[in-house]
DNA sequence: ATCTTTCTACGAATTTTTTCGTAAATAATT
DNA sequence: AATTATTTACGAAAAAATTCGTAGAAAGAT
């Protein structure tokens, strides 16, 4: 249950949308996205880190290792929300979940998941 | 825009939840909740910061100053969904939303309130 | 009036997080 | 073969966040 710190959540980002990659990869593609430029053995650093925590693996086979993420996105997500409710929202998922909604800007499409979701919950609930 | 490190956000949750308070009690209070205890002197501290951020507000009319939230509850909360939004669900409300759908277990008075807000902001979109 | 408690101010120690420099090994290039 | 580049390992510096100790002022208690 480690809540990852942001900087790990930076490169976890990267390992769920883009899969496996090297340090170079994840250093390249961390320096396109910040404004401020971030270096290679920092990366790697953190990689390490991960590693140790558990928040990645590495395929060591040949000399460039490959890393992955080794937790669920879900997970993550899941970890990140309970905190955030609790801190923030006094518990309450639903109001987390009113105020997302006031916030964002969802097209008629993703507002009829929700909508479809909300009543199979309803269903289940009876 | 400032980000509240998580020691401010929990000061903040109480000014939110139990209104303008004395350090003391801040500090009782914050002691009640969390397992390890937490001195005095670093909740001053605390408090010291967040009004130079301009977190909180003094009043210091009498010795005891009494402190009070300087940014409105909504703002924080905001700022904190924008932000794990982008780094945890791709920059989509909507993937959060359902995520938290997921994990919730919320009751059908409180589906029934999400939804109406939804059919609201769809009779809103057209 | 003296002693004790409570409070604020503030510097600084501690801990956590982020960052990088350097060394050694392996690979690639000339 | 010698030089240059790339990679990992790792210690440690730098920055950020948390924590507290101490001093002095104000209030309260004896």
């Amino acid at each position: 249950m480690n809540k990852p710190t942001d900087s790990e959540l930076n490169i976890l980002r990267l390992l769920f949308e883009q899969g496996p990659q090297t340090v170079r990869q994840l250093n390249d593609r961390l320096n396109e996205q910040s404004s401020k430029a971030i270096g290679y053995t920092t990366t790697l650093k953190f990689l390490q880190i991960m590693l140790e925590k558990g928040l990645v693996s590495s395929d060591k086979s040949s000399r460039t290792h490959v890393y992955a993420a080794a937790v669920a996105e879900n997970e993550v997500r899941a970890g990140l929300l309970d905190r955030i409710v609790d801190q923030a929202f006094r518990g309450s998922a639903t109001e987390l979940i009113i105020q997302a909604l006031g916030q964002a800007d969802t097209n008629a499409e993703e507002l009829a998941a929700i909508k479809a979701l909300i009543e199979q919950k309803e269903r289940e609930n009876q």
